[in-house]
DNA sequence: CGAGGAATCAAACGATCGTTTGAGCATACG
DNA sequence: CGTATGCTCAAACGATCGTTTGATTCCTCG
């Protein structure tokens, strides 16, 4: 049982810390010093818990898009296949966890760490994140080449990286999508949501 | 005159240096040393040209910039306001340079670093940037404004924020801006400026 | 040629980095 | 009760960080 005010296992404070800190200072800028401290635990307790910096960075991915990527195939196999399905269907399958995600204070952060991650050209993260979550990214590329059998693999490998970019900038936070105080959570997530689908989807099947 | 291999005076063999470095490890990833030893130079020679560390980061988007921006409002100020300019215009306006810069492999870096500055929520940098170059996004979205008077103020900041995303996403290169080498160097920047312009537009007019 | 400012150099400064150590504490089980 | 086992702790490790210093070299100009 931890001693400090919060009761959650050093485990978890140590990746809530780091979440935050990653987010505001990058995976280099923030030290273990100040990510102990900040979690009120021990310098020495992220090295016995996780082994290194770099395994807790991967753990800090590892935790948050084990339930992304989990929400998005599911919202996907629903849909996949479905005659009925639209591309809006399959950005909603993608943008809406994402959105769930950014709900809680400590989500959004998270999506922050990864467009930092993206930023980073860091060839051991990269690898990291393609073996683990790239068959997301190919399994949603594929439903949407169903969708828009005009388009060139190229084409469509294109326009799918420019929705990438976009949405991960805009998930990030850094333009629109900080919330007015006056509007109601779920109604500013489903604001969001129409922009960011409308947007991609119009960029998708444009002529 | 400098006594090692490159003909360039030291100033800008360090500013060459740290475009490259910045861009493969970021602002703080990329140490002093790493970079002096690949410029050539010694160590102190950063802190005697430039002040300090952080100076120099400045001194590496003033260089660029300076230009990138400067032949954005040339080429928008050729087009404003006239009634027979489309989207398409100014999105140009506004690629096209970019991928001029993007011609030489020092320019391409720098795209990276640009990719990297927007990832770090350093708020000394935002503001240096804001600063300096935030009159040109200003301009850029008035033009689009004009363009696209059904729009709302709020719904078209949320398009040129998630164009702005997707361009630099697609700039600093990490998905398909890769020039195959069968393709020659223009046809490449030709074909890059229609996709990047034609998924723009198509974004920009969604109704 | 000789003075003087600009530039470069090796060396060192204190601070901070990620990681390791070994003692100390707690809880659980025989 | 005694002893493992899991965890926390202060302290220290060597390495590296940005910056500063003071001497030395280079080049220009009187």
């Amino acid at each position: 049982m931890p001693a400090s005010s919060a009761a959650l296992p050093t485990k978890e404070r140590i990746l809530g810390a780091a979440e935050e800190l990653f987010a505001q200072h990058g995976f280099e800028g923030a030290s273990l010093r100040q990510l102990t401290a900040a979690a009120g635990v021990n310098l020495a307790a992220v090295n016995y818990h996780f082994g290194s910096k770099d395994r807790l960075i991967e753990e800090v991915f590892r935790r948050r898009l084990d339930q992304l990527n989990g929400r998005r195939m599911a919202a996907l196999q629903k849909i996949a296949g479905d005659p009925a399905t639209t591309i809006e269907d399959v950005l909603e399958a993608f943008i809406a966890p994402a959105l769930e995600l950014s709900h809680d204070a400590s989500g959004s952060l998270f999506m922050r760490v990864l467009a930092r991650a993206f930023a980073e050209h860091d060839d051991t993260l990269r690898k990291f994140l393609s073996e683990n979550y790239g068959h997301v990214m190919r399994q949603f590329t594929a439903e949407f080449a169903r969708l828009l059998p005009n388009l060139s693999k190229e084409e469509l490998y294109w326009r799918v990286d420019l929705v990438t970019g976009a949405l991960t900038h805009a998930m990030s936070g850094f333009g629109m999508i900080q919330r007015k105080s006056d509007v109601p959570e779920h109604q500013h997530r489903e604001q969001t949501a129409e922009h960011l689908i409308g947007f991609a989807a119009a960029g998708l099947k444009s002529p």
